[in-house]
DNA sequence: CCGGAAGTTGAATCGAATG
DNA sequence: GCATTCGATTCAACTTCCG
């Protein structure tokens, strides 16, 4: 695998020959040829062990084309059960102790998968629910309109505490509000929807693009590698190439290869810029309080106030803030004049700046900004 | 029971002796003193066994009031499931044949339940998403804002044909359109939630009345006896006496009988059931900005500019843009690149379309009118 | 000009949370 | 060390209007 696949920016000269590959077989003994610990985020649209009786017609009497593949009969529950265990137990031995795992499913099959994610010890983030813009009647009236998927998103272990969110990016793409658990998608259809020559659809399931985007964009970062063990055609490839994101999927039949090779040849990835992630104030680099005095933004005796003026403190030179005969960092003296266990200190205090509160917060925009620039 | 008896319009004088009444004690055991077979339709809110670490606070500091009762404690997984099957058990042996049973939860503990009732025997027929209109907002920034909570509705047998589903109602009641299996309500708040003497909730978990309501309408005829093994503070027993169907609460604690009892003594039962559950005309929906780039009418890359021309910005995958090495949502963007406080990013920003500029407003608005025609 | 009703604005509160 | 919140509801504070 050329370097030349991968986007500028991410690790490239250390990825690993199977990385932006499909391997033809199961997944469960495919995935023994994988490293331990070495994807950073899967993503699995394993079989919904829909039970289906005979045909479904419409009130014209047209059939529906149902998922009818062998790869989606199964005996019993406790065959189902056995089969999503093992791949489960797969998947995990090469997730990344910090990584995360979505998969989508039915109410067939998602509780199931949901029991036995957390028998394994997989930690519960999300579960997510994928409302249909364009969703399947219900034709026979016996039951409400099936208009939802749903995705479980967790994380290896209990313990892992740095695992990826990019909740600032995904709050800002919302228009500012924090990210539901309930996201509205169309159904893949249209151009994105692949056929063969007969104008038959090649996968009976192809997820749409969109709802991978949202996924990969969330829970990952660009360089990341992104497995997907039931590949299908190649929706996961497709959209983590076009997101400078690396992709290993694992597929039994030749059909779906084949579809998903020409398919994700095809995607250009974007640029560097389009896919960087917006971070976080947690990922901007730390500036103490006494920078601002060491750099004259703030002279020792200034005096500091909360916005409403009822509190005030005297800048120190060794970066603490004095309230009477007491001192302490801005953050504990904001918390101790409040009478709270805790407090930010950059968003309490106040200066008085040209007749005007300002936030002495704003005074370490500054300082960060004047940082770049250098 | 009399055939007479399951017509006619609200529960009357033959009704069992058992019914429309509060039973205490453990739901297991009480339930072993009613007939097999004797209740239409089941709902259930068991504990969810919600795993909560210490405390949550805030960002003002102020403490989150969890739910920490007893009830909620189990040891394991292991223990939750033997307490989860013991009550399914117990619960489809009063159930009729054609009975219909449902039971909320969260992703702590919904998908135990649901692979366990599989395992009953229980046979799915829809999995509901309860929407949160006011869902309680992710205070960390961890994980996506958890607003929803799932229900699960399953007759008692796979065999069942003739369950009741009152599907002409559901539609007429969603403006002529089948009823989707994603409902959108407000919490449980206001005037309708039950308050002590010194203003605390009484119930950590009450539901909101109008879930009960088209929960109730959806699965059961007047008269139809609704049976609810952890009764709380009565919400099944309220609306199903509001809308003339027969209940019977099984209920361990005393000051929650208490508090139903009261409640349920006030309810006046409608005289007509030609009131119906009106989801009421939503305003227009809100469009978050990345649907226009996950509906492929904006593509990352592409430039946007004020309608001067004086500023101009990138649209990144993610549905942020930027500006320079900065990156924010379309609102707080234009208004940072004006040096305002605030600022309408829809009508501020636009693109080059076929020469001209275009407002990203009206792509806005194709969007809305798409989702009106799915 | 006074008193009270009625309407408006803004602050404060709080919710099944593996945080 | 210091980042992190949304919407419904209620209540207090204030304004306006009318007799």
């Amino acid at each position: 695998m050329s370097n030349a696949r991968l986007v500028s920016q991410v690790p490239d000269a250390d990825t690993a020959s199977w990385c932006n590959t499909i391997i033809k077989g199961d997944c469960v003994s495919r995935l023994e040829l994988l490293p331990e610990k070495s994807v950073d985020v899967v993503f699995a649209d394993p079989p919904y062990n829909l039970q289906l009786n005979g045909d479904l017609t419409r009130p014209d009497q047209s059939r529906v084309d149902a998922v009818d593949n062998d790869w989606d009969q199964f005996d019993s529950f406790a065959a189902y059960d056995a089969f999503t265990r093992a791949w489960l137990l797969a998947v995990r031995r090469v997730l990344k102790p910090n990584g995360t795992i979505w998969v989508i499913g039915s109410y067939h099959n998602i509780f199931r998968v949901g029991s036995i994610m957390q028998d394994l010890g997989f930690w519960m983030l999300n579960d997510i629910v994928w409302r249909k813009a364009n969703p399947m009647p219900n034709f026979r009236g016996r039951r409400f309109q099936n208009a939802h998927e749903t995705m479980i998103w967790a994380s290896r272990d209990k313990e892992a505490r740095s695992y990826t969110f990019n909740y600032e990016a995904m709050k800002a793409a919302n228009d500012d509000l924090q990210m539901r658990s309930d996201w509205h998608f169309p159904i893949c259809s249209g151009g994105e929807r692949l056929k063969d020559e007969s104008g038959q659809k090649v996968h009976p399931t192809q997820k749409p693009e969109a709802l991978l985007a949202r996924v990969i964009l969330s829970s990952s970062r660009p360089g990341d590698v992104i497995l997907d063990p039931f590949f299908g055609t190649g929706t996961t490839g497709a959209v983590a190439k076009r997101l400078g994101r690396n992709y290993v999927g694992i597929e039994r039949e030749d059909d779906y290869i084949a579809a998903a090779t020409q398919r994700i040849a095809a995607v250009e990835p974007l640029d560097s810029l389009s896919i960087r992630v917006t971070a976080g104030k947690r990922a901007e680099p730390r500036v103490p309080f006494n920078t601002l005095i060491e750099s004259g933004l703030l002279q020792p005796g200034t005096e500091l106030t909360d916005a409403k003026g009822r509190y005030s403190a005297l800048v120190r030179a060794d970066g603490t803030i004095a309230v009477g005969n007491e001192a302490a960092s801005i953050h504990r003296m904001g918390a101790r004049v409040q009478g709270l266990e805790a407090c930010n200190g950059w968003t309490f205090w106040h200066i008085r700046h040209e007749g005007k509160l300002q936030v002495i917060d704003e005074l370490r925009r500054q300082v960060r900004s004047s940082m770049e620039t250098a």
